[in-house]
DNA sequence: TGTAATACTATACGACGCGAGGTATTATGT
DNA sequence: ACATAATACCTCGCGTCGTATAGTATTACA
């Protein structure tokens, strides 16, 4: 897929990816993949930028003898996820324009 | 509209604003607004970045004393339209994936 | 014994959106 | 006549972001 269409979903589909249960880095990366692959330097940031806007909280367990860190939703990741139903119509009135557009040919 | 989401629209939305027939920048912007503000300072750059890739060529004429530059879809550009509604899809599948999850709630 | 998988981190580069500012002409309102 | 808005283009510089590359360390499998 196009670099940069999937770039506006990145953020929506992490959130989206712990929303049902809490989840680390790695199940994340490979849940996403059948929708968007995205590389460990990608989504670590990403993490990171979202629990500093408050979208979810980190927690540390021991897995195996291996520190692994748990990403839980909070309510305003809960709400940005609601949002994004929301401003998927704006995104589809894009699409329709294009796509009008196209078939003008 | 979150910024991040229609950043990913932009070259394809100036490609349909010239798609039916040629235009300038002024009027692109106010084509496009409907639909997503964007600056001259955001279209420009667009605006070589896709004649430099082949999608578009300049013809630069006269109107009114004033040079105005008018862009045309070139067949790559055509391309690129109607590639966008082959992506659409995968784009739509990570749209039903997080909406899944949201729903789970 | 070695290779793949698991799990997280840091650095550095390039691409990109966009605010701010600049130039010049024409049209509109007071 | 004067000011303001609209038209029409451009450049510079900042901050954000995706991502390649590389590093560390453990466990599982062949």
């Amino acid at each position: 897929m196009d670099a940069q269409i999937k770039r506006g979903l990145l953020d929506i589909l992490v959130l989206a990816a712990i929303k049902t249960e809490d989840s680390y880095g790695y199940k994340i990366i490979k849940d996403i993949k059948p929708y968007l692959t995205l590389s460990e330097s990608t989504l670590y940031p990403i993490l990171r930028r979202l629990e500093e806007g408050g979208f979810l909280t980190v927690n540390s367990q021991e897995h195996n003898g291996r520190l692994r860190k748990y990403y839980h939703i909070t309510d305003k990741g809960m709400e940005k996820l609601n949002a994004f139903a929301e401003e998927w119509k704006e995104v589809m009135a894009i699409y329709d324009y294009v796509v009008r557009e196209v078939d003008a040919a």
